[in-house]
DNA sequence: GCCGTTTGTAAGACGTTCCC
DNA sequence: GGGAACGTCTTACAAACGGC
């Protein structure tokens, strides 16, 4: 029925993560004040908003399913309950207060199934803004591995899904943007966005611990490491004001479930089987006129996966190594001596279709 | 949609422990 | 010894959700 996939890289700008996890009441630093709010240009909708476990659920939810314009069209509210594990009717409720808020549009078309629009999906949920004809981000997104995203609606204490949240975000900034080994989370930080009932140092201790699953993380809490560790750390450097507790975590995330490494292995994987297929095909015709750009073959790759686009490009290799110069005259193959990343579009939507139904 | 019950979340009070 | 950090308990109230 629903006519959105789910994505298997969920793209979330940094500012929504922060948002939802919940501004710092720690804002005095260094060089003065940071307020969350302005330094990540948070938009009024989403401070206005209480961020409860079923929210912060669904919203994510309606980002895995959503398209590259922010839609979902014809799903059931049924799938999409199901996703975040709550009823379908908090569900509805936070649909509700989502478009009361001015995050969302929905329309039902009839009991069960309806069709969402992300309000501003570029720059709201993107952060993504068009300055003379490219896009650009201030604050950056992060890209969620969707197996990730299944680990993050098990997490049952929404204190915890909110230091994931932090922790997903620090990932992105401080080991796949800045390049640096690890990324750190000190504990000020983390009791600053927390609420005040739990920010004790064994509570923080013990919601790390529990992301141990997702993420690697590892303590310092030694006065001396948790120094030279600041001293090497230019951007912890400016995060730090006064330290209560020399106390952080240093976290990678698990490659199972890192959507950056995940994504290049797949794209190099499926480069390599268009390559085969092309070895195979410019025996028989002249290929290269097909003119199929590698980004178009990446787009696919990160859209429908390495192992669908593996099956798909080995089935014509055989078309090809059976029927040689012969396939160019089938009706079945037209589109695909036409406008092949049409054609490869076309075959792996149905395939991940059947999956889906299977 | 509204209502009532159950469960979850937040915050303050207050006593204890840690550490200079 | 004294202040900051911490832990537990209590309370208030909001969210979640089923029934209608």
């Amino acid at each position: 029925m629903s006519m959105n996939q789910q994505n298997r890289h969920v793209l979330v700008a940094n500012k929504v993560l922060i948002a939802m996890s919940g501004l710092t009441r720690w804002t005095k630093r260094e060089e003065g004040f940071m307020y969350e709010q302005h330094h990540y240009n948070i938009p009024g909708p989403f401070l206005a908003l209480k961020w409860t476990k079923s929210r912060i659920r669904h919203l994510l939810t309606l980002l895995s399913h959503c398209d590259d314009k922010g839609m979902l069209s014809l799903v059931e509210s049924e799938t999409l309950a199901d996703h975040a594990r709550t009823s379908v009717r908090s569900l509805h409720d936070n649909l509700r207060l989502f478009e009361e808020a001015g995050l969302i549009r929905y329309d039902f078309h009839f009991t069960g199934v309806l069709s969402i629009e992300l309000v501003d999906y570029l720059s709201n949920y993107r952060d993504l803004t068009e300055e003379s004809g490219s896009f650009a981000s201030k604050t950056g997104y992060t890209s969620i591995w969707c197996g990730m995203i299944h680990h993050l609606m098990e997490i049952d204490h929404v204190n915890i899904l909110r230091v994931a949240l932090r922790a997903l975000v620090q990932v992105e900034r401080d080991i796949h943007v800045q390049s640096q080994e690890k990324a750190i989370l000190t504990y000020d930080e983390v009791k600053g966005f927390l609420p005040r009932y739990c920010g004790h140092r064994l509570a923080v201790k013990g919601m790390l611990d529990q992301l141990s699953r997702l993420f690697d993380v590892q303590l310092v809490e030694d006065t001396k490491d948790f120094l030279s560790a600041v001293k090497d750390n230019i951007s912890l450097k400016r995060r730090i004001h006064t330290v209560t507790r020399p106390l952080m975590f240093q976290m990678k995330i698990g490659e199972k479930v890192d959507s950056r490494r995940i994504r290049e292995a797949e794209r190099a994987s499926t480069l390599i089987g268009w390559f085969d297929l092309r070895e195979v095909a410019r025996d028989f015709v002249d290929f290269d006129l097909l003119e199929v750009p590698q980004s178009s073959l990446k787009s696919l790759s990160d859209t429908y996966g390495f192992e669908a686009c593996d099956e798909v490009l080995r089935s014509i290799r055989n078309d090809f190594l059976r029927y040689g110069e012969r396939l160019q005259e089938t009706d079945v193959y037209s589109l695909f001596f036409q406008s092949p990343v049409l054609y490869l579009n076309e075959r792996l939507r149905r395939l991940s279709e059947k999956l889906a139904i299977a």
